[in-house]
DNA sequence: TCAAGTACCTACTAAAAAGTGTGTATCATG
DNA sequence: CATGATACACACTTTTTAGTAGGTACTTGA
Protein backbone atom coordinates (compact mmCIF):
# COMPACT_ATOMS: atom_id res chain seq x y z
CA UNK A 1 0.00 0.00 0.00
CA UNK A 2 2.96 2.21 0.35
CA UNK A 3 6.13 0.22 -0.69
CA UNK A 4 9.29 1.40 2.29
CA UNK A 5 12.68 0.71 1.35
CA UNK A 6 13.55 -0.86 4.96
CA UNK A 7 17.11 -0.68 4.75
CA UNK A 8 17.23 3.46 3.64
CA UNK A 9 18.88 5.29 6.37
CA UNK A 10 15.70 7.71 6.23
CA UNK A 11 14.05 4.06 7.56
CA UNK A 12 16.83 3.77 9.62
CA UNK A 13 16.47 7.33 10.81
CA UNK A 14 12.62 7.07 11.28
CA UNK A 15 12.63 3.94 13.64
CA UNK A 16 15.38 4.97 15.53
CA UNK A 17 13.68 8.45 16.26
CA UNK A 18 9.78 7.11 16.73
CA UNK A 19 11.26 4.41 19.18
CA UNK A 20 12.97 7.69 21.37
CA UNK A 21 10.69 10.10 21.33
CA UNK A 22 7.21 10.21 22.31
CA UNK A 23 6.52 13.30 20.01
CA UNK A 24 7.82 11.27 17.16
CA UNK A 25 5.96 8.20 17.59
CA UNK A 26 2.15 9.96 17.93
CA UNK A 27 3.42 12.04 15.32
CA UNK A 28 3.78 9.22 13.14
CA UNK A 29 -0.52 8.05 14.33
CA UNK A 30 -1.78 10.98 13.17
CA UNK A 31 0.20 13.74 12.27
CA UNK A 32 -0.24 13.65 8.08
CA UNK A 33 -2.70 15.51 5.62
CA UNK A 34 -5.86 13.68 6.28
CA UNK A 35 -5.99 11.79 9.60
CA UNK A 36 -6.57 14.75 11.69
CA UNK A 37 -9.33 15.69 9.88
CA UNK A 38 -11.04 12.01 10.10
CA UNK A 39 -10.18 11.55 13.36
CA UNK A 40 -11.57 14.84 14.32
CA UNK A 41 -15.06 13.56 11.78
CA UNK A 42 -15.04 10.89 14.17
CA UNK A 43 -14.83 12.72 17.68
CA UNK A 44 -18.81 13.43 16.68
CA UNK A 45 -19.77 9.17 16.18
CA UNK A 46 -19.56 6.42 14.41
CA UNK A 47 -19.81 7.63 10.49
CA UNK A 48 -19.86 5.60 7.12
CA UNK A 49 -16.98 5.60 4.45
CA UNK A 50 -19.60 7.92 2.34
CA UNK A 51 -20.27 10.17 5.00
CA UNK A 52 -16.80 10.73 5.77
CA UNK A 53 -16.06 11.24 2.23
CA UNK A 54 -18.78 14.40 1.93
CA UNK A 55 -17.35 16.05 5.51
CA UNK A 56 -13.83 16.25 4.02
CA UNK A 57 -14.65 17.28 0.10
CA UNK A 58 -10.95 17.86 -1.25
CA UNK A 59 -9.85 14.19 0.18
CA UNK A 60 -9.51 11.66 -2.83
CA UNK A 61 -11.12 8.13 -2.36
CA UNK A 62 -7.20 6.66 -2.68
CA UNK A 63 -5.96 8.80 0.31
CA UNK A 64 -9.32 8.26 2.32
CA UNK A 65 -9.10 4.84 2.16
CA UNK A 66 -5.68 4.85 3.16
CA UNK A 67 -5.50 7.13 5.51
CA UNK A 68 -8.37 4.88 7.64
CA UNK A 69 -6.55 1.95 6.84
CA UNK A 70 -3.62 3.11 8.39
CA UNK A 71 -5.80 4.60 11.22
CA UNK A 72 -7.19 0.80 11.94
CA UNK A 73 -3.78 -0.69 11.62
CA UNK A 74 -2.80 1.31 14.36
CA UNK A 75 -5.41 1.11 16.37
CA UNK A 76 -6.92 4.13 16.33
CA UNK A 77 -10.15 3.20 14.77
CA UNK A 78 -12.51 0.24 14.02
CA UNK A 79 -13.77 -0.41 11.06
CA UNK A 80 -17.47 -2.61 10.84
CA UNK A 81 -18.30 -4.00 7.62
CA UNK A 82 -22.25 -5.15 7.11
CA UNK A 83 -22.54 -7.67 4.75
CA UNK A 84 -24.83 -6.53 3.04
CA UNK A 85 -25.27 -4.76 -0.70
CA UNK A 86 -24.40 -2.18 -1.38
CA UNK A 87 -21.94 -2.55 0.86
CA UNK A 88 -21.96 -0.42 4.32
CA UNK A 89 -19.06 0.25 6.03
CA UNK A 90 -18.92 2.24 9.53
CA UNK A 91 -15.75 3.79 11.46
CA UNK A 92 -15.78 4.53 15.23
CA UNK A 93 -13.07 5.52 17.09
CA UNK A 94 -11.19 2.75 19.39
CA UNK A 95 -10.40 3.87 22.96
CA UNK A 96 -6.98 5.16 22.30
CA UNK A 97 -8.06 7.10 19.37
CA UNK A 98 -10.79 8.78 22.05
CA UNK A 99 -7.69 9.42 23.85
CA UNK A 100 -6.62 11.47 21.54
CA UNK A 101 -9.22 14.28 22.14
CA UNK A 102 -7.03 15.43 25.09
CA UNK A 103 -3.38 15.89 22.98
CA UNK A 104 -5.62 17.55 20.16
CA UNK A 105 -7.28 19.77 23.19
CA UNK A 106 -4.02 21.23 23.84
CA UNK A 107 -2.40 21.45 20.29
CA UNK A 108 -6.01 23.43 19.01
CA UNK A 109 -4.86 25.93 22.13
CA UNK A 110 -1.66 26.66 20.90
CA UNK A 111 -3.07 27.37 17.23
CA UNK A 112 -5.56 29.46 18.55
CA UNK A 113 -2.97 31.41 20.38
CA UNK A 114 0.11 31.48 17.60
CA UNK A 115 -1.97 31.45 14.73
CA UNK A 116 -2.34 35.10 13.49
CA UNK A 117 -3.33 35.15 9.40
CA UNK B 1 15.91 25.56 0.30
CA UNK B 2 13.55 23.41 -0.77
CA UNK B 3 11.86 23.69 -3.74
CA UNK B 4 8.29 23.87 -3.49
CA UNK B 5 5.41 24.15 -6.26
CA UNK B 6 2.99 26.67 -4.93
CA UNK B 7 0.55 25.65 -7.80
CA UNK B 8 0.25 21.67 -7.08
CA UNK B 9 -2.82 20.00 -5.80
CA UNK B 10 -0.56 18.76 -3.05
CA UNK B 11 0.06 22.59 -1.93
CA UNK B 12 -3.33 23.50 -2.33
CA UNK B 13 -4.38 20.77 -0.05
CA UNK B 14 -1.86 21.82 2.29
CA UNK B 15 -3.15 25.45 2.81
CA UNK B 16 -6.47 24.37 2.71
CA UNK B 17 -6.06 22.02 5.43
CA UNK B 18 -3.52 24.01 7.33
CA UNK B 19 -5.88 26.97 7.36
CA UNK B 20 -9.02 24.80 8.36
CA UNK B 21 -7.32 22.49 11.14
CA UNK B 22 -5.42 23.57 14.04
CA UNK B 23 -3.80 19.96 14.51
CA UNK B 24 -2.28 20.72 10.99
CA UNK B 25 -1.30 23.84 11.47
CA UNK B 26 0.78 23.23 14.66
CA UNK B 27 1.81 19.83 13.15
CA UNK B 28 3.61 22.40 9.84
CA UNK B 29 5.26 23.74 12.85
CA UNK B 30 6.77 21.39 15.16
CA UNK B 31 5.95 17.69 13.55
CA UNK B 32 8.62 16.96 11.16
CA UNK B 33 11.61 14.26 11.69
CA UNK B 34 14.39 16.62 14.08
CA UNK B 35 12.12 19.47 14.96
CA UNK B 36 11.03 17.83 18.23
CA UNK B 37 14.29 16.39 18.82
CA UNK B 38 15.80 19.73 18.37
CA UNK B 39 12.58 21.85 20.88
CA UNK B 40 13.63 18.72 23.57
CA UNK B 41 16.85 20.29 23.67
CA UNK B 42 16.02 23.30 23.83
CA UNK B 43 13.79 22.99 26.89
CA UNK B 44 16.75 22.86 29.29
CA UNK B 45 18.37 25.67 27.89
CA UNK B 46 20.14 27.71 25.23
CA UNK B 47 22.65 25.48 23.46
CA UNK B 48 24.95 26.09 20.47
CA UNK B 49 24.82 24.34 16.96
CA UNK B 50 27.57 22.19 17.90
CA UNK B 51 26.10 20.57 21.34
CA UNK B 52 22.60 20.60 19.09
CA UNK B 53 24.63 18.45 16.76
CA UNK B 54 26.32 16.59 19.41
CA UNK B 55 23.09 16.04 21.69
CA UNK B 56 21.55 14.46 18.09
CA UNK B 57 24.19 12.31 16.59
CA UNK B 58 21.88 10.94 13.90
CA UNK B 59 21.26 14.16 12.44
CA UNK B 60 23.23 15.56 9.40
CA UNK B 61 24.49 19.05 9.52
CA UNK B 62 22.10 20.24 6.39
CA UNK B 63 19.04 18.40 8.37
CA UNK B 64 19.94 20.16 11.38
CA UNK B 65 20.63 23.82 9.86
CA UNK B 66 17.44 23.12 7.73
CA UNK B 67 15.11 22.47 10.92
CA UNK B 68 16.96 25.41 12.72
CA UNK B 69 16.28 27.93 10.22
CA UNK B 70 12.40 26.69 9.71
CA UNK B 71 11.82 26.84 13.45
CA UNK B 72 13.53 30.04 13.40
CA UNK B 73 11.07 31.42 10.70
CA UNK B 74 8.39 29.76 12.35
CA UNK B 75 9.18 32.13 15.18
CA UNK B 76 9.78 28.73 17.63
CA UNK B 77 13.31 29.68 18.73
CA UNK B 78 15.44 32.29 18.80
CA UNK B 79 18.97 33.02 16.98
CA UNK B 80 22.03 34.53 18.48
CA UNK B 81 25.54 34.67 16.41
CA UNK B 82 28.54 36.39 18.33
CA UNK B 83 30.62 38.36 15.65
CA UNK B 84 33.69 36.37 16.68
CA UNK B 85 35.58 34.01 14.98
CA UNK B 86 35.78 30.97 14.95
CA UNK B 87 31.49 31.21 14.61
CA UNK B 88 29.54 30.81 18.03
CA UNK B 89 26.06 30.81 17.08
CA UNK B 90 23.41 30.44 20.37
CA UNK B 91 19.77 28.80 19.72
CA UNK B 92 16.94 29.58 22.29
CA UNK B 93 13.00 28.55 22.97
CA UNK B 94 10.88 31.54 22.10
CA UNK B 95 7.53 32.21 24.16
CA UNK B 96 5.58 30.27 21.57
CA UNK B 97 8.54 27.58 21.62
CA UNK B 98 8.07 27.42 25.39
CA UNK B 99 4.43 26.52 25.40
CA UNK B 100 4.79 23.84 23.27
CA UNK B 101 5.75 22.00 26.88
CA UNK B 102 1.93 21.54 27.16
CA UNK B 103 1.41 20.01 23.99
CA UNK B 104 4.28 17.62 24.10
CA UNK B 105 3.29 16.56 27.67
CA UNK B 106 0.35 15.30 26.42
CA UNK B 107 1.64 13.87 23.62
CA UNK B 108 4.31 11.93 25.68
CA UNK B 109 1.39 10.95 28.47
CA UNK B 110 -0.46 9.42 25.48
CA UNK B 111 2.66 7.75 23.93
CA UNK B 112 2.81 6.08 27.44
CA UNK B 113 -0.04 5.05 27.55
CA UNK B 114 -0.09 3.27 23.85
CA UNK B 115 3.66 2.91 23.27
CA UNK B 116 3.67 -1.15 23.97
CA UNK B 117 6.83 -2.29 21.80
C1' DT C 1 -31.25 -2.19 -19.90
C1' DC C 2 -29.01 1.55 -18.33
C1' DA C 3 -27.52 4.57 -14.92
C1' DA C 4 -26.54 5.43 -10.08
C1' DG C 5 -24.96 4.34 -5.60
C1' DT C 6 -22.04 1.57 -2.36
C1' DA C 7 -17.00 0.87 -0.71
C1' DC C 8 -13.29 0.01 -2.30
C1' DC C 9 -8.53 -1.60 -5.56
C1' DT C 10 -4.58 -0.85 -8.69
C1' DA C 11 -1.10 1.12 -11.64
C1' DC C 12 0.84 5.20 -12.41
C1' DT C 13 2.89 10.04 -11.89
C1' DA C 14 4.08 14.30 -9.49
C1' DA C 15 5.90 16.43 -5.69
C1' DA C 16 8.10 16.80 -1.34
C1' DA C 17 11.13 15.30 2.30
C1' DA C 18 15.32 13.21 3.78
C1' DG C 19 20.03 12.07 3.10
C1' DT C 20 25.05 12.39 0.83
C1' DG C 21 29.04 14.66 -0.21
C1' DT C 22 31.73 18.46 -0.87
C1' DG C 23 33.19 23.29 -0.06
C1' DT C 24 33.60 27.94 2.56
C1' DA C 25 36.15 31.59 6.01
C1' DT C 26 38.69 32.51 9.93
C1' DC C 27 41.60 31.68 13.68
C1' DA C 28 44.49 28.95 17.09
C1' DT C 29 47.54 25.40 17.83
C1' DG C 30 51.28 22.09 16.88
C1' DC D 1 52.58 25.06 7.12
C1' DA D 2 49.13 21.86 7.87
C1' DT D 3 45.28 20.49 10.84
C1' DG D 4 41.22 21.08 13.52
C1' DA D 5 37.31 23.57 15.13
C1' DT D 6 33.43 26.67 14.20
C1' DA D 7 28.73 27.20 11.69
C1' DC D 8 27.12 26.83 7.90
C1' DA D 9 26.05 26.60 1.99
C1' DC D 10 24.95 24.11 -2.18
C1' DA D 11 24.27 20.61 -5.70
C1' DC D 12 22.67 16.27 -6.06
C1' DT D 13 20.31 11.62 -5.30
C1' DT D 14 17.25 8.56 -2.85
C1' DT D 15 13.08 7.65 -0.61
C1' DT D 16 8.52 8.66 0.69
C1' DT D 17 4.08 10.88 0.31
C1' DA D 18 0.29 12.75 -2.24
C1' DG D 19 -2.52 12.91 -6.19
C1' DT D 20 -4.63 11.05 -10.92
C1' DA D 21 -7.21 8.07 -13.43
C1' DG D 22 -9.00 4.32 -14.34
C1' DG D 23 -11.65 -0.28 -12.85
C1' DT D 24 -14.46 -3.81 -9.68
C1' DA D 25 -19.24 -6.20 -7.84
C1' DC D 26 -23.73 -6.06 -6.72
C1' DT D 27 -28.37 -4.17 -6.45
C1' DT D 28 -32.16 -0.89 -6.88
C1' DG D 29 -34.96 2.13 -9.52
C1' DA D 30 -36.41 4.43 -14.14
Amino acid sequence: MATVKESSTNQLNKRLVTTKCPVTFIANKMGNRWKPLVIRELFSGTKRYGELKRAIPPISEKMLIQTLKELEVDGIINRKAMPVVPPHVEYSLTDSGQDLEAVITEMVKWSLKYNIQ
